[in-house]
DNA sequence: AGAAGCCGACCGGCTGGACGGTATGATTCT
DNA sequence: AGAATCATACCGTCCAGCCGGTCGGCTTCT
């Protein structure tokens, strides 16, 4: 297959459909709203993408190339250590708090969005996810303190974008200071032995 | 607001739109689909549920209590001790792997649908989570091994939940353990003390 | 050079079907 | 009887995808 080659017009679908989704909601995703938004014309649209589920895949896809990049990078700028990626994702979030937010509700949204017209669109995502559970039991940590950490990241971030947590910075503050806790521990005791 | 009467009717409807949806995907959620696998006409339909969304948030009600009953006898289920709540909701899961997945990809393709179609649909789930996180942090044991703990359950039920991790047994079975040795560390070090 | 032909990018109207919801009649229960 | 519980038929809307057509740039032939 072709590789997906990245035009101006491509993306600027792409984030127009993403705000779409982010502002109006799921249930607003049109292809009629989406070239709308993106000053395009239906058949513009189409033109790029022959379906919405083409459309649907591209923007999981380029989300998560996006994903992956950044946490690659965030870990990368940890030195070696145990729980080194939990380490990693952990200052990530903490560290730009609100842009982590912003990015993290889209994503999560167009998650929601290409999981309830077809689940096979999240495969980039799935393989993302997989990347970063393979480097999680690369650590020089106890492996299941790594995974452990992970996952609750990823608790964070599903209940918070299902609105089941309070989005108040402060609770979310407090999530991750307990999250931290429990990377310090293990780091602490990993230090003692 | 009169309560939700639980007639024979109304729960084999709801029954039938679970089953759609977990089936089918959220796509084929239709209210056409949910009548057909209910036995029941339309009009029967729109009788009990006067729209979609309050089908949905119907749904959503009934899982969310059900689940909270759950979670509220296994947590009952354990002898005081730190991260008590944490230990009940890892017990409830290895206990009964099989049942806990297949009751938990249904609640989470409902919550999909839910989200997808109108995010207040959540809110009782919502409020089953906040009870959760209430409890959670009345342990006796440090909060932030708690909460962290909760949040990793969590992740691991979206993550499941989206086909980000891989759904085999095996897989499973080692998360869950990489959890439990989390909690079993927090008892030792309480004990400790 | 310049006319002719071509091709990719894009437009916008259209349609056919699906889907949520309504209106009204039938049937059963109390 | 009369209320509750359905069934049947139907309506209006919305939306994904299609299709004929336009425009500008690029190549090719003469």
């Amino acid at each position: 297959m072709d590789r997906d080659v990245k035009t101006p017009a491509r993306d600027a679908v792409l984030n127009a459909a993403e705000v779409v989704i982010d502002r109006d909601g799921v249930a607003a995703f049109t292809l009629d709203a989406v070239a709308k938004e993106a000053g395009v014309s239906k058949g513009g649209l189409l033109h790029h993408f022959p379906s919405k589920d083409a459309l649907l895949l591209a923007l999981v896809t380029r989300m998560s190339d996006q994903w992956r990049g950044d946490y690659e990078q965030a870990i990368a700028s940890v030195p070696a250590g145990p729980v080194r990626v939990a380490r990693g994702l952990l200052n990530a979030c903490i560290a730009d708090a609100e842009g982590w937010n912003d990015q993290m509700r889209r994503s999560g949204k167009v998650m929601i969005a290409a999981m309830a017209a077809n689940p096979a669109n999240v495969k980039p995502a799935r393989e993302a996810h997989e990347n970063l559970l393979r480097l999680a039991i690369q650590d020089q940590g106890p492996t299941w303190a790594s995974e452990a950490i992970v996952f609750a990241m990823h608790g964070l971030w599903f209940s918070w974008l299902f609105g089941l947590t309070d989005a108040s910075p402060d609770q979310l503050a407090q999530i991750r200071a307990s999250l931290q806790k429990v990377v310090e521990r293990v780091e602490q005791e990993a230090a003692m032995r």
